[in-house]
DNA sequence: ACACGAAATGTATAATTATGCAACAGCTCC
DNA sequence: GGAGCTGTTGCATAATTATACATTTCGTGT
């Protein structure tokens, strides 16, 4: 029991890590008695501490089973959106357009992966692309839309 | 003002998509007054079906700005985890070992970019890594530690 | 026109989360 | 030893978020 009483935050943290990732967890009452069970004193608050030092995340349930939300790593996150936009945030350095076509920079090696995901988008507006090493050419169907396709890019990249 | 009492709801959770996008959003309350003052009629109750609807992340601030935490789009989530951590997540689909050896298999076209990630993270058991279109072969510094590294790229990219 | 069902929304409040404050523990310095 | 500082935690509750229920709106069919 001594052992309980001294146990470090450290520790504990990590075992909320273990919990989460166990089995979804819908509420920090629900998290407290969980690591209640397994010998730590704590509460609510301190749950709640923890969690923002964690930078878990409450995200909401797709299906409704048991509570409506549970928390995840970030990782998990980004599970929630697109390829592409996941693609685009992770390797997409900067768009250029001209007349009908987009030039995407990427980072070295990570064009034809950022190629692939825009054509598995199917957007209607993009007649096709080619990719290199760290370059994407994109071919926008007509120059009246080029601005708007870069503009997607760029939101999608998000602000640096 | 009755183009104010029509507004869909389409138009209005891509406002808030905009807003956050903007500035900083520390409540829904918050969230729902600035709504207010471009037109759209809305409480509270509804901002909150529309974050949940919407997949928003309240992420916690980093430098205790105005209230502690902000409302994210998901694909935000990147920023807090490791380089090597999202790109396992993204493109590898398994992994294998003998002696010390890890044979990781990726989507096609994305070997490159994973080596190089795992480059970056500088493991000391990692003497080097060599990467084609679809596999990146990963040279532990001893059989020994080959178990242990392979279940960490396991765990990186979390359950399927 | 009316009836019906589904979707959307507000009201009120229950549920959940965050935090101010005080207390305690641990560490360093004199 | 004591003083001072920092970090951690619980208590109590303020702040925030989610939701039950009722109402309204919208779309479809007769």
């Amino acid at each position: 029991m001594n052992e309980t009483l001294q146990q470090p935050k450290t520790k504990r943290q990590r075992a909320i890590l273990s919990l989460i990732a166990a089995r979804p967890v819908h509420s920090q009452d629900e998290l407290a008695g969980m690591l209640e069970q397994q010998g730590y004193e704590v509460t609510q608050a301190t749950v709640s501490r923890d969690i923002k030092e964690l930078g878990l995340l409450k995200v909401p349930l797709k299906g409704g089973s048991g509570g409506a939300f549970k928390y995840v790593e970030p990782s998990v996150g980004p599970a929630f959106t697109s390829r592409l936009h996941r693609v685009v945030a992770e390797v997409m350095i900067q768009a250029r357009s001209s007349m009908n076509q987009i030039v995407l920079r990427t980072h070295p090696g990570t064009a034809m992966m950022l190629a692939a995901a825009i054509d598995g988008a199917n957007w209607p507006e993009i007649l096709g692309t080619i990719g290199g090493d760290d370059t994407v050419l994109v071919i926008v169907e007509a120059p009246g839309k080029t601005t708007m396709i870069k503009q997607r890019f760029e939101d999608m990249r998000g602000e640096q």
